[in-house]
DNA sequence: AGCCTTTATAAACACGTACATAATAAGACG
DNA sequence: CGTCTTATTATGTACGTGTTTATAAAGGCT
């Protein structure tokens, strides 16, 4: 068989930790690498770009390709459906809906999302278990002139975060990750003492410019998040 | 011009939204795409290929591509070096070691990275400073069985985390966030108080299987870290 | 010297063909 | 009737070729 892209991923890989190609090096072209590996351009290509994606080289054009100084190795993680999460633990998921109400847009929200004055937003405040352990106390903000159908549906039974997936599509997400001390009532929540630290997340999702929700996810104590690189 | 890979992605991507395709969904072969597009069968190979990279489409051979039903849209982020962090805000960086010193291994950290008994590692802690306000504490352990020469640099000018992604190749690693109470010495280096929630990442590397170093990142207080998807 | 315009170059993109591979469906056979 | 084998089919990978595009570098102009 002749060198996949693989393969080929693999040699530049080793070359660079043996520092043959050391970080900032030029390596040679295309064309040259197709010769030595005995390959189409196109197959070393492919490994290239690839290469380039997990963050280990960079590629210019008439410039050509080179060993990232600086390797910001890309970390890659997936967010969740919540229930997933809990239940691939063995745990069983439990969802609760604390509170459901249909308020306009306060301030704080509308200068952090871009919602227009006046706008009905719905507001849901809801708490996720793994087992009979809280796991998640989730605060979230819905845009109902961007989901209208939202104000029809109880979330009862189907947390928003999953209806949400599920019945919105969206363009743009941002994902924010920070540390919080709990407040007495989040305390309360996730059965924990005021002030203990809290793994939140805050996500904002956008569909075409128009915010359609916001939520503040505050999770169990001790919780962690891990990824791979 | 003829439908380019990246025409081809942002019509599927309509069709998936307007519901044309809706999650579950089996959508054509490839072949025929190409006929509908107009193009070859690899340009609609690429667009689908990369699709699934972005968590949209599943495929499998035989089976054909279809629509994920829950989009578990990758979240990716890089890891930058601090240094560029900071000045990238246009504060000024500054670093400062404050301890060095080579011990062996602790049990605690043995049992989490699996290095042998007795081995010999390099503890250091250090701070990280965004103008005149600390930005984070780093500590570090560096396994010196698989990094010798790190016992032979004094660090005291390049942070061991700049140093080690210079010097040293890595295959693989682990990076865990999470929310850490500040201990009265934290606090203390991060001019806060006691019992702050700190924004922590716990990074871990190796190179082949053998640990290259350890090190917890406590950030200051605010710290938000931000990604889109 | 500094600024603008070529020009050569290397990556980016696309095409059409061919074969590999995995998984399913259909058929043969005990 | 169930099991094994054999088509079939859709994606996966690779090839060689050709065109397009960004851009660094060289050359020309003020």
């Amino acid at each position: 068989m002749r060198s996949s892209y693989r393969d080929i991923k693999a040699i530049v890989l080793t070359r660079i930790r043996a520092n043959i190609w050391p970080p900032g090096a030029n390596l040679p072209g295309e064309i040259e690498l197709a010769k030595e590996f005995g390959c189409a351009r196109a197959t070393v290509n492919r490994a290239m770009r690839e290469l380039v994606d997990d963050g280990i080289l960079e590629r210019k054009r008439k410039a050509g390709t080179k060993v990232k100084s600086s390797p910001t190795r890309r970390a890659q993680f997936s967010i969740p459906i919540i229930r997933e999460e809990i239940t691939n633990t063995g745990a069983d998921y439990r969802y609760v809906l604390l509170e459901r109400q249909t308020i306009t847009a306060p301030g704080w929200l509308r200068s952090r999302v871009e919602i227009p004055k006046g706008q009905k937003v719905l507001h849901l405040r809801c708490m996720h278990y793994a087992g009979r352990n809280p796991y998640q106390f989730e605060d979230r903000w819905i845009n109902l002139a961007a989901v209208p159908n939202a104000a029809e549906y109880d979330f009862e039974d189907i947390g928003p975060n999953e209806w949400l997936v599920r019945e919105v599509p969206f363009t743009d997400g941002e994902l924010v990750f920070s540390a919080t001390n709990a407040s007495s009532e989040i305390a309360n929540f996730l059965n924990t003492t005021d002030g203990t630290a809290i793994f939140t997340i805050e996500r904002t999702t956008w569909l075409d410019k128009v915010n359609v929700t916001y939520a503040r996810l505050y999770f169990s104590r001790d919780y962690k998040m891990t990824t791979r690189l």
